[in-house]
DNA sequence: TTGCTCCTCACGTCACGTGAGGTGGC
DNA sequence: TTGCTCCTCACGTCACGTGAGGTGGC
């Protein structure tokens, strides 16, 4: 068993294309460990056969796969296993590329400037209270396209079982503090026609249950936000100003009312999103 | 010049959706400063004015713009130095972008298990000492595609102005240390046909200057990489393994010569590259 | 002896995020 | 007085990168 069956780390290196100081820290992070190592010098020697591990972290890595998938991916149990985390990560990269794309689009519009960049309709109402089927959860900001993109099918697949129709599409209520914290709890809800008499009582706040409940009433300064959601800061930016401008902001969750949605349309500039601040009782 | 001109922190995060600890971070780091620090509570006030900055912002990070060129971009002297600042960037991205999808593919690749991952021809040559117009630059791993994708085009031009041709498909000397230390000098050449004799003598190292000089001879391991940049791990995996396990591995810096580049092709399949390794003289 | 490759620490970087402990106005 | 919003500091995170100081075999 000489030598020449092991590499140093600078030949592991130049074969993986690996740099010495990823492998010190792949070997630190227990993802790539040597197959062995001198006990006196410490010196790192990798065998022939974690080639192709090598070059699989490397792939993965180059996807921006975070360390502990790829340890995941690496120790995964069986073949099934092991695709199955690579293909969510693809599937999550696939959304952030998407992502990117419509950040792309939406510094341009605002470069190019967007001829006017629209100003919004701004109007009061008061929304009253609805029974609903509603869903919760504690969601980074970051996260919140794929959350609610699993959200509103189980949403709707409720209703169904229900044997309702929605009421009016659905919604988001966003937790204060949820901006200003860069993530916090969100309630996706479809308005459902239920008689109030029937409303199951709210489960607590059972979280990653779908369940009936009721949307609380409120008074809401409410603006229409047309295009992709990438550019709705705008939308709030103008909204925000005219409540704060009148001192008529009140205290609850913002809310947004998804009325055309990416599910609607294939067409950004066709999405229609209401966006609904709380505002005291006039 | 009433508090309801200006915005806290709570207030500006609602309406640029930029979270108030980052909000905290764009201040420290100058990026963003606040219209006006109250001196006896510290509390933050922003100006209306601000918002469309702070959109800018939240634009350009969300397309992974670095902060230092975030300020520059805000800094700028006019609106030409700020687009240029922007579109410089989003060619960038695009790179990257294109990188991503390679990645993927690589990865893909490697996955459903390309039949045979190819097994590669090995020979062995004596590159004789060639002159050659060159180009040296210290290029870190992950700008080496950029860094060539503007190198060879001067080369070209200056073979063209020298009035001879091309004696031999372009390529690049890697110092060796440079992908143990993800990076390092790297030299670009193009062949020429001139008469040793009236090759002007190598100005020392200057660096990212196009000059004359002599390509020094080597005696090389040499592996035909077909396909695209991303998969050079692979056949570096081989050859090396073929020039360690004979033991007979050579100093001096690793060499790729570029036969199919993407400048001759559109289709990765078709891109054809040597890799080379020195050797000992046999 | 000189180079070369390897090693270990400790600290730096980038862009924030977390959390403790405390203040100030309604 | 209770909540709410705001503050500062110090430290954590992620995936390495930098650099000092030192070892070991040809």
């Amino acid at each position: 068993v000489g030598m020449a069956e092991l590499f140093t780390v600078g030949e592991f290196s130049r074969l993986t294309h690996l740099p010495i100081k990823t492998l010190h820290h792949y070997h630190e992070a227990g993802l790539l460990e040597p197959a062995m190592v001198d006990p006196s010098t410490g010196y790192r020697y990798y065998a022939p056969g974690q080639l192709p591990t090598a070059q699989l972290v490397r792939r993965l890595r180059e996807v921006r796969m975070p360390l502990a998938d790829v340890r995941a991916v690496l120790t995964a149990p069986d073949r099934a296993a092991r695709d199955e985390g690579i293909a969510a990560h693809l599937e999550q990269l696939r959304r952030e590329l998407a992502g990117t794309a419509s950040a792309v689009a939406s510094l341009q519009a605002l470069l190019i400037g967007d001829p006017s960049p629209g100003v919004v309709d701004i109007s009061h109402r008061d929304a009253p209270a609805v029974a609903c089927v509603e869903l919760s959860g504690t969601v980074d900001r970051d996260e919140i396209g794929p959350w609610c993109a699993q959200a509103y099918p189980r949403l709707y697949r409720a209703v169904g079982q229900l044997g309702v129709a929605p009421s009016a599409p659905g919604g988001a209520l966003y937790s204060s503090g949820w901006f200003e914290e860069g993530g916090g709890t969100v309630l996706a809800y479809v308005p459902v026609d239920l008689p109030t008499s029937s409303v199951v009582p709210v489960r607590a706040t059972a979280e990653d249950r779908v369940r009936v409940g009721t949307l609380p009433a409120a008074r809401l300064a409410v603006a229409l936000h047309t295009g992709d959601f990438a550019d709705l800061d705008m939308t709030y930016a103008q909204l925000g100003r005219h409540v704060l401008d009148r001192g008529i902001g009140a205290a609850g969750p913002l809310r947004e009312i998804y009325l055309i949605t990416p599910d609607d349309t294939t067409d950004p500039a066709a999405m229609r999103t209401e966006v609904c601040w709380p505002i005291t009782g006039d």
